[in-house]
RNA sequence: CGGAGGGCCCGAAGCGGUCGCUCCCCGGCAUCGUGCCGGGGAGAGGAAAGUCCGGACUCCAACGGGCGGCAUGCUCGCCAACGGCGAGGCGCGGCGACGCGACGGAAAGUGCAACAGAGAGCAGACCGCCGGGACCCUCGCGGGUUCCGGUAAGGGUGAAACGGUGCGGUAAGAGCGCACCGCCCGGGCGGCGACGACCCGGGGCACGGCAAACCCCAUGCGGAGCAAGACCAAAUAGGGGAGCGUGACGCGGGCGGCCCGUCCCGCUCCGCCGGGAAGUCCGGCGGCGCGCUCCCGGGUAGGUUGCUGGAGGCCGGCGGCAACGCCGGCUCGAGAGGAAUGACCGCAACCGGCUUCGGCCGGCACAGAAUCCGGCUUACCGGGCCCUCCGACCC
RNA sequence: GCCCCCGUCGUCUAGCCCGGUCCAGGACAUCGCCCUUUCAAGGCGGUAACACGGGUUCGAAUCCCGUCGGGGGUA
């Protein structure tokens, strides 16, 4: 069941994603976070056997624009990392600082890949 | 050729790759719901924006109406409706094509107008002009000072000063009288109307501005919003109902050193009926408390629905100056839900800069559906089409 | 999604309803001068703003319309 659910390729179904407002909440009251300077990222051990991300742009970041582009950004870099597979079963939040909205994409992907290298290892058993 | 005015349309846009997301259809596998795999199809806008108006739809309230409040404001028409649109009238701007206009009422009422100025509303005498009285100067003509009166033609102030020009008239003046122009009122004429000003009659002119000041008049408006609303419905707590069991061979305290206990004290369901001599005994009915089981309804999380086929697009014909309407045919173009429509690469366009002309570098707007429509407003790289006006030159 | 409120010197504010007296007043800050051996305090003087664009009016910070920005409420 677990290797089935990690499925090696580079897909990012509506399961894996955070979808619930209590997902969110338990993730702020609970979990540890990590700054960065475009970002700020949560994360809590979940039950579900594989990671699992949420995004959140206030409107401090931008207009609607700026804001979905980069959600897809996000979604984009976490589908795609190389270090995704070897990443241990977290709910993460990737909450965006207003600095955000200037950066290029590259600069963004380097910075997210570099918060989610710092993750620890363990995650829950 | 140059400049200008108006209208309409397109708008990450072309091709090819790699990896992905959401929904739908088909096939296969497992399956209680559903999930996985393969194939195919579809997937942001002209403004999706601002939320400034108007509706559809849904719920709430309601017998009907008024007051208040808010909005609109030349006329006629279009429209489901509108503060929108189309024609027209009037005013203003422009040589013109054309553009702009909160454009009802100031002879209903109450108000406002700083400063300046004599005076700011049915006004006003500062200078001036004219007449008269008194006094002074002068031989005299005349002049000066002052008082009373007349006068709105002139000066001056102001954003604004109570028709304009001319002639007559007068002490000087004045619509005081006359002519022309303007204005007002009534009637006729043209127009559905706003209005026009051709005609007739009357009036010497009374009617300044501001209603985006209060206000008056006319017309319209019940409130909330798809997180509306509808259906299914966990856990926990609580509500209602049914059935069964239970409410004394019991519990607590004291004493005898402790245990035990035939000793003492307290608490112990209620009502009615029947049996027994009687009781804390037995049986029945009703109520109350407790326990267990089952059922019912409300409702939270959550799920499903509302959810996209509609005042819908495209083509043609007819009516209308037009907005638009009617008829016929064809067609279906996102439906998410912590919210998909993406990222990267290689060519080719376009724009800008550099260029030792081979190229190199950079850019490619405004902006992202959230129930759905009709408008308005605002933002915007670049491009296309049509009509019109003015100027110059040529034929 | 719906609704409401507010934008005035560098900062906090008055004036707005009911237009003119406003080239917009006050406090703190800042600059210059005086006082003091010096600093502070004090005194005198100066710089400095009506978010933006239109409109109404003779005249707009004030009234009206539209943009832009900020804040808040509610489900």
């Amino acid at each position: 069941m677990l290797s089935a659910a990690r499925a090696p390729g580079e897909s990012l179904p509506r399961r894996e994603t955070l979808r619930r407002g209590s997902d969110y909440q338990r993730c702020y009251r609970s979990g540890a976070r990590r700054q960065g300077a475009l970002v700020t990222l949560h994360f809590l051990p979940n039950e579900e056997g594989c990671p699992r991300l949420g995004i959140t742009a206030s409107r401090k970041v931008g207009d609607a624009v700026a804001r979905h582009r980069l959600k897809r950004w996000t979604r984009e870099c976490f589908r795609r990392s190389p270090r995704r597979a070897a990443l241990p079963a977290f709910d993460l939040v990737v909450h965006f600082k207003p600095g955000a909205r200037a950066a290029a994409f590259a600069e963004f992907r380097a910075e997210l890949d570099r918060l989610l290298a710092g993750l620890p290892r363990g995650g829950s058993r």
